[in-house]
DNA sequence: CTATATATGTAATTAATTTACATTGCGCAA
DNA sequence: TTGCGCAATGTAAATTAATTACATATATAG
C-alpha cells in the first residue's frame, strides 16, 4: 500500500523527495531498519527532509513510516501492482501471484462486515432449502459452497445448468435461499434467475460486485470487488476471496448450529473412512 | 512467528518478563507503536527490562522488536493458532479464518519450487490431453483448473465421476497428463486411477500431501501440506493454496504459449460478451 | 525583475534507547 | 539461621535518534 503510493507518486515529487523515494524503493527492507540519519545520507538529503517526506505519505513521523513500510512488506505486497511480464521466471511470477492474492485477502479481512455476516448466517441456518448457483469460473465456487455446507447438514444443492437454475428459481418460495455467485454480476442468465427467485418470494443472496445489476436485484449482497486484470487471466483473487468468505459463513453456520451438526459431521466422516486406503 | 514464540515461552519467564509478555500479547498492535517507556509503564517494569526482554526474543533492541512484531502482525498471523471458539463474534472468527488463510499462503509463497513449476508447465504445454480429476472438496478445485486452462486453449477435461476417471485413465497413453487433486492423497479411487494412468504410460501429476500414497504413485508431485483441522471444517486453506498454485501454473502456461493464446482468449471473451447485460 | 511561495538545510531541542553500574531478592551451603 | 553468590531488576547517565524552529535557497507568477 505505502510502497505502491510512493511508486505512483514518484513522478510528481520534488528533487529531494525523488531521491528519498528512489532509495526507499530500491531497498525497502533496508529502509525499515535504518535510522533517519542513514537514510538521509543515502539519499544525500537532510534529515528533516526525510521526516517531511514521511509525513507526506501519511505517516506520523519517521518511526511510523518505517512501521508502515514494514507492514507493507510483510503483508506480501512487495510485488504488488506489478503485472506478470514476459521475461518473468517461475519464482517471480509465482511470487507476484501469491502477493496479489495475499493482498486481496488482507484488504477484505480489514473490511469484514460483521453485521452482514450475522444476517447471512441467520438466513442460511433458517432456510428450508439453499441453492448455490454460479456459471463459468463462479460455478466451482458455488460447487465448493455446496460441498462445504452439506457437511453442516444444511439442505443444499448446486447447479451450474442454466435451465435447472431457472426452474428452481421459478419454483421457489419463502424459506428458500438462492445464493448466487458471480464475479461480474452482469451475466444475463443469472440476473434473470435472480429476478425469478425474488418474484417467487425466495431470499436472494448475491456474492458479486457491489455496484452490479445482480447486486441491485439481491436482498443481501456480499460484496466482492477486487480489482483485477481479467483480460488474460480468469478472475483469480476474487474467486479466492469468495471462497474465503464462504469459509467464514460456514464457520458462522457451524457455530450457530452448535452441537447439532456434530453428529452429522461424524456420519459424513465415517462414510469417507472406507474410501481411504488406510482407513484413517 | 514472534508472537507465537512469546506465547509459548510465556510460562518459563521471570516475573517481570511475564508481565511484559502479557502486555504485548494483550495488544500487539498497540505495542508496535508505543515507546519503550510506555510499554515499561504498562507492564510496571523498568525500561531496560523491556529492552532485555526484546533481546531475549531475538531482536537487536526495542525498535527491532517492534519491527518484527509489526511484520508478524501484518503477515496475518495475529490470530494464528487460535481455533474458532463458541463465543466468537463474526468479526473474530472472520479474522481468524482470513488470518490462517493468509498465513498458509505466505508460507507456501516462501517455499515455491521454481524448478518444479517449470517442469509441470512444460508437461502441461506439451500434453496431448490433460485430465483434471478430484473428488469431494477437491472436485471443485479440479473443476476450476479445467475452466482456467481451457481459456489457454489447452485440451483439458474435468471429471469427478469415478467411473469416467477410471476409463480415461485406463485408456491413457504417452502424451496424456492426469492431474489429480486430493487433500489427503489417500482416497482409494483416486489412487487406483493414478495407478491405471501410470500403467498406461501417461504422466501423472498429483497435487496432494507430499508423504501420501498418491504422491508416491505420481511422477510429479506438487506438495500441499497445510496443517489444518478438518474435523469440523472441510479443508479450507489447503484448497486455497491449491487454487493459487493452479493460478501460478496457469500463468506459466500462458507465458510459455505466449502470443499463441491471445487470439484464443479473445474468442472466449467475445463469446461471453453477449451473455452480459450491457455487453461489456 | 521582484515578491511570494515553496523547498531544503542548519542547528537546537526534545524524546527515545541503550549502557554501565547499583541494588534487590532468592537459593543454598556452612 | 546467616551470609555468600548469582540472577533479576532498577537507577541514572550517556548516547543516539527524531523533531522542531528557524534560516536560507530556489523556483514561480505577476
Amino acid at each position: 500500500m505505502l510502497l505502491a503510493n510512493i511508486a505512483s507518486a514518484q513522478a510528481g515529487l520534488s528533487r529531494a523527495d525523488k531521491r528519498i523515494a528512489a532509495v526507499v524503493l530500491d531497498n525497502p527492507e533496508a529502509a525499515t531498519s535504518s535510522s533517519i540519519a542513514v537514510l538521509a545520507r543515502q539519499a544525500e538529503v537532510s534529515e528533516p527532509t526525510v521526516n517531511r517526506f514521511c509525513k507526506k505519505f501519511g505517516a506520523g513521523g519517521f518511526p511510523d513510516f518505517k512501521l508502515k513500510l514494514a507492514q507493507c512488506l510483510a503483508s506480501g505486497r512487495s510485488f504488488l501492482s506489478q503485472g506478470i511480464e514476459v521475461g518473468d521466471s517461475p519464482a517471480i511470477y509465482g511470487r507476484k501471484i501469491f502477493d496479489s492474492t495475499l493482498n486481496a485477502l488482507s484488504v477484505v479481512r480489514d473490511q469484514l462486515d460483521e453485521h452482514l455476516i450475522e444476517i447471512v448466517v441467520e438466513q442460511l441456518v433458517a432456510a428450508r432449502r439453499i441453492h448455490f448457483f454460479g456459471l463459468g469460473a463462479s460455478a466451482s465456487v458455488a460447487k465448493d459452497a455446496e460441498h462445504k455446507f452439506f457437511r453442516f447438514d444444511l439442505p443444499v444443492s448446486f447447479h451450474e445448468d442454466v435451465l435447472m437454475q431457472r426452474m428452481l428459481a421459478a419454483a421457489g418460495s419463502a424459506g428458500d435461499v438462492f445464493f448466487i455467485v458471480s464475479y461480474t454480476g452482469r451475466t444475463r442468465e443469472l440476473l434473470e434467475t435472480a429476478e425469478l427467485a425474488a418474484a417467487s418470494g425466495a431470499c436472494v443472496i448475491a456474492m458479486t460486485a457491489p455496484d452490479s445489476p445482480l447486486a441491485a436485484q439481491a436482498q443481501l449482497v456480499i460484496p466482492v470487488n477486487v480489482d483485477e486484470d481479467t483480460d488474460i487471466y480468469t478472475p483469480m483473487t476474487s474467486r479466492l476471496v469468495q471462497l474465503t468468505m464462504l469459509d467464514v459463513l460456514a464457520a458462522g453456520v457451524s457455530l450457530a448450529k452448535g452441537a447439532e451438526v456434530q453428529s452429522h459431521l461424524q456420519k459424513v466422516k465415517d462414510s469417507l473412512k472406507s474410501t481411504r486406503i488406510d482407513n484413517r
